[in-house]
DNA sequence: GTCGATGCAAACGTTTTGCACACTG
DNA sequence: CAGTGTGCAAAACGTTTGCATCGAC
């Protein structure tokens, strides 16, 4: 299965601003509200991070730590690779950014407005997302049952996408 | 979260026999039936294989690969720990055997038969067994709007078990 | 000045691979 | 005897960690 790594591949890097000036705008509040919500917990707002959040707020929606340090790493040669990981961990804390983990590769990362669910496709690597509310019957029924609360968020579901649903029958996993 | 890893590692090794005599026949009828499905599509039903399956029919329901080959190398030191992976590959195409992502932790794998639903807690590592049933509803729901075919058996599903959820609000993923 | 964040390199745990040899059919 | 499977060692992969230094507050 390296067809979804390839497909995220295809999506990859913008540059940190897009044409569209309001959606800036919209990056930069958000950049700014992060940095303040690091200093109210002691933490402390540098330039690693504030690159870090600016790369997610304006690049493609779901992407590997990996990623996003190749991409960072270009525009900002002194951001190691460590540190994006360091910071996704101590951001996801915060509550800011949320990695899911979409089958088989490595864990996705998005920042954390958008609680989506993840759909792969196990034989193209697509990646659907689907509406929260799909689940909240499976989820409420989980709870009676066993008890358990999904966490939706982290919720990584494999099947087969329309489009390869008329392929063959071998399921690959 | 090595708690889970614990929690796994507490159900460990049952030699390769157990002490009910039906239960085992049942394993031998198994690993039979596989090395002949193994030779129908032209592959060997080679010492290794035998050895791999048996423990699977015998131990634990799922177990990493890792623990398997641990268990495997104890008693037959001759089995090495990537023909283990390379085996289970080979089950898992031909329907055999089945791994699924249970959360962070390295893949489980287990015998095919049973079609069951993991649900890992995340703070405890729990993994309880859920009905694939409770679940129809959502593929039905899914396959209609997204045309996406859920596989079940390799849906990990994460969330916070009863005994944890009293605990505090943190969620650590 | 204190303490948290970073660069760097090295280790980590899991899985995969290349190769020569061994065995199954 | 053809070709698959295996042991072994080494690499690959994604991620984490230890440590000295740097920089934010």
């Amino acid at each position: 299965m390296r067809a979804r790594a390839a497909v995220e591949r295809g999506v990859d890097p913008v540059g940190q601003s897009t044409a569209d000036g309001a959606e800036d705008r919209v990056a930069e509040d958000r950049v700014a509200e992060v940095m303040d919500l690091l200093r109210a917990r002691g933490g402390r707002a540098s330039g690693a991070r504030r690159v870090i959040l600016e790369a997610m707020a304006t690049g493609p929606a779901h992407r590997t730590a990996e990623e996003l340090a190749e991409q960072i790493h270009a525009e900002h040669p002194a951001v190691h690779q460590a540190t994006v990981y360091r910071t996704l961990e101590r951001f996801e804390e915060l509550g800011v950014v949320y990695h899911s983990h979409l089958g088989h590769g490595p864990a996705q990362w998005h920042l954390g407005e958008n609680h989506h669910v993840h759909l792969t496709c196990d034989r193209c690597g697509a990646v659907i997302d689907a509406d929260q509310a799909d689940f909240e019957e499976v989820a409420a029924a989980l709870r009676d049952r066993y008890g358990f609360s999904l966490d939706i968020r982290h919720f990584a579901i494999t099947g087969t996408c329309a489009g390869c649903a008329d392929g063959d029958g071998r399921d690959p996993w």
